[in-house]
DNA sequence: TGTACATCAGTGAACGCGCGTTCACTGATGTAC
DNA sequence: TGTACATCAGTGAACGCGCGTTCACTGATGTAC
């Protein structure tokens, strides 16, 4: 490869929407994301999937971090649609079940991206000069949000009298602890023999729930 | 800096003694884990670390990858002792919480190489040709020996009549797991509102034990 | 005991590569008159 | 309705950098005779 070359073919967009190549950008690192490791995004790599060159890119976003940070946070907001899409059943432990399983799907489905949410600490950036209290704030809001998913399906199990838990906001801190690390270690431990019915019986521990699964 | 240059005043080993160099190779791969990111462990940052020049390294690992196999098997060595020398204890509860205490000091104090040593997908490897079923089975058995603490730990609780688990081998999966994940979750979202006394709820449920923690 | 030689541990210069980033530019499109 | 001009989206060439890797080498140390 002599040098990073645009595709000709693309054509070029419109006076009003150059904020179009925002979101192929973000497409274009999430596509890569999804078909090789993290190590795989460089900047001129993002430019090549999408079919511009790499200086275009410093029209939009600052530098590869905040390419990044627009990729995890759509990703987050992806998650949490989808657990909420999945919030739905006649009881209440259903609905938990399907959020968890939904969690376990997303994580299992994409898991280069799901290192990258979970790969980097929120809170303090680990390079770039000072996060302010806003990135900070932003970063740990979209966590929370589906983070509240699990808390509102542990305490609607409880008002149905399914779950032991005296405590939803800790339980749910449990269950997403056993989410992430179900999803993390499955995903680099693929030759462990896991036991068969792992994911349920981690589900029903950490949401103290008493309903067995089949009834 | 013009060029990788040595450390002058580092003594070069005697005749037999070069297998030394293997372990201050794999020594200062682990110091730049430590004090660093994933990302600062370079072939050339190593051999400056070690003080010594980049092409040196090749006497003694093929390449960068084996440099960190070796660091990631060394600290799996290191994880295992330190989890078997914290199993003390007159009662079974008290050793399997202490066995649970140390695994998440482990993974608090070293964040990156704990990072580093379930980052990869231990089966397969990302890069490099092909892994031999050699090298599946030895990174697989480290981790089971690790794995096997908890196992011994939760079916010792049983027959004391501490824990009620019917299956020790399913809820050690299910309690490494939980480790796992809030070692992993902690790091990444320390601003996070944790509970208090989260620790020992998922010991508790996870390793189902009956008997409270202070009592 | 001396000496030639093989071996061993590590050096230093050099290479090509992909990277992030800069800079001046091009050419299409909307707007003012 | 036409035309000059400003703006906008993106290009292409170039840079310096640290990287992995190669190669021929150096100089100390052990060994054979």
């Amino acid at each position: 490869m002599t040098d990073v070359k645009a595709d000709p073919s693309r054509p070029r967009n419109a006076r009003g929407e150059g904020a179009r190549l925002s979101e192929e950008i973000v497409a274009a690192a999430t596509s890569l994301l999804q078909s090789g490791s993290a190590s795989a995004v460089t900047l001129r790599a993002v430019a090549r999937e999408a079919g511009i060159t790499a200086p275009s890119i410093y029209r939009h976003y600052a530098d590869l971090d905040a390419v990044l940070r627009a990729v995890v946070d759509r990703a987050f907001d992806e998650l949490e649609a989808t657990l909420r899409a999945a919030y739905v059943g006649d009881r209440a432990t259903d609905r938990l079940r399907a959020v968890c399983t939904a969690y376990l799907s997303f994580a299992r489905e994409q898991p280069n991206l799901y290192r990258v949410m979970f790969g980097v600490v929120w809170n303090a950036g680990d390079s770039g000069p000072e996060p302010t209290s806003e990135e900070l704030d932003a970063r740990a809001k979209l966590g929370l949000r589906a983070f509240e998913v699990l808390v509102t399906g542990i305490a609607e199990c409880i008002e149905e009298g399914r779950s032991t838990s005296a405590d939803p906001g800790t339980d749910a801190a449990a269950l997403w602890v056993g989410l992430h690390g179900l999803s993390t270690l499955r995903q680099t431990a693929p030759s462990f023999p896991w036991p068969g019915g792992l994911e349920d019986s981690l589900v029903d521990s950490l949401a103290r729930l008493t309903e067995p699964t089949e009834s």
